[in-house]
DNA sequence: TAAACTAGTTTATATTATAAACCAAATATA
DNA sequence: TATATTTGGTTTATAATATAAACTAGTTTA
């Protein structure tokens, strides 16, 4: 009946994060910062869990001196974002 | 951007209680069983929750001697389903 | 050179989800 | 008529999660 959700995407900062992703293609740390308000740990935290299962992709360097953290979903991260959106669809549409 | 989702809803198994609820309004702890495969302890502590926070109502008589629990969506219990499913949204209408 | 800021990471904690173990009563079986 | 099994659950234990607070390392500004 019920397909089971990724638990990796089945998160509200994760899924912020991908759905960001998979619409800007490349996003950095301070841009999903601003666009999700979560804290920069929590941020921190959920990026490497992302990355760690290959769901985007992260890229450090250095702008202005400072640290920069560039992050960009993978082939696998958009099919797995759409496995996710397929499958809490059909928790959504109840047939009343 | 992202609307917040609701934590008692955004748990597969109590999402699916609910989707399953909300589109028979009435089900017991059985067909509950069934339709989401889940163990009977977990089944027994999410319907608590839900119960608590008022979503669902919980009536236990006797059937065929037997204990029997059945379970209702409350107007509240809606709502809530109704609102997770518009915040939700948000996050998969990804504009590419 | 000290204070404040940038860009993060690590750690600690509280909450969750889940299954395993348990329970009481009813029914089936030997 | 014991006792084993089944029904319909609940309680408890554990492992995984999400999250914020605290911390690090370096840069810029006053």
């Amino acid at each position: 009946m019920f397909k089971d959700l990724d638990p990796l995407l089945h998160s509200q900062l994760r899924l912020s994060i991908m759905s960001l992703l998979v619409s800007v293609e490349s996003a950095d740390f301070n841009y999903l910062l601003d666009e999700t308000g979560a804290t920069k740990g929590n941020i921190s935290v959920q990026i490497n869990k992302l990355k760690d299962a290959k769901y985007i992709e992260v890229k450090k360097t250095f702008k202005n001196n400072y640290p920069h953290t560039v992050c960009k979903v993978t082939k696998t991260g958009i099919n797995a974002f759409e496995r996710y959106v397929e499958a809490i669809s059909g928790y959504l549409n109840n047939k009343k």
